[in-house]
DNA sequence: CAAACCTTGACACGATCGTGGTAGGGTTGG
DNA sequence: CCAACCCTACCACGATCGTGTCAAGGTTTG
């Protein structure tokens, strides 16, 4: 399984060399270090760098965006608190989309805490 | 039910008139307005702006964070694509919990799809 | 070994965010 | 009526984001 180099992988993504060291210290997309420190690109990296590409333009997102999500994904606390807050705005009829994604995420939370008793 | 104005609004929500406006204009405390169209908070109004104020506090949030979960929680197809594009890393042994949130969405959508066929 | 790569760190620069102010004009209330 | 409020629309200014470039030094390879 073959791994490219930064430039490599620059040349392949449409990414510059030097977004892609900051789309790392984003936390975005983290490649492996060869043991002198070069940064080794795998499939996977790859891939989700094309489509990290096309999320930003498809939507006109910020990587700072998209970090965020990450953020609460990996951080219940915190996406139970943004989630709160959003739903106690979603009082209208049109809003109910909204309500039900936020209540599907409060029943998981609490069958978790059911089971875990 | 008595409204307050934008400096009285102020006053009980620790944030300065201006901020309330900008707040406003980044879609995330929208008061009613009078009849010449000055703003009116209501005490729904107020309560979000401090637990506003308290969620960028507790996890060093910018306006613009919250703006963008909200217009996740609005969109369900950048919900959807976000979402996917984080799953495509949730490959550890660690994330199995991200995973969880993830897959817990797709199938939410998976079953709207079944159902409105 | 020398050319061509890689590393981190810095400086720079436009764009946006967060925040305050100010100016010009309408509204409200004593 | 007039003082005190509200509106929108600007200008300003530091902080951060997105991006390029450059410097000083280590690594790989022909």
């Amino acid at each position: 399984m073959e791994a490219l180099t930064i430039n490599e992988a620059a040349g392949t993504t449409g990414w510059s060399p030097r977004m892609l060291r900051y789309v790392e210290q984003a936390g975005l997309v983290a490649p492996a270090r060869s043991s002198s420190g070069y940064r080794l690109y795998g499939a996977a990296q790859l891939q989700r760098l094309r489509t990290l590409k096309e999320l930003l333009a498809q939507f006109d997102l910020g990587l700072s965006d998209v970090a965020f999500a990450a953020r609460m994904a990996a951080d219940p606390q915190l996406r139970v608190a943004v989630q709160r807050w959003l739903a106690s705005q979603a009082y209208r009829p049109q809003d109910v989309e909204v309500a039900d994604w936020l209540r599907f995420e409060q029943d998981k939370h609490e069958k978790l805490l059911a089971a875990a008793a």
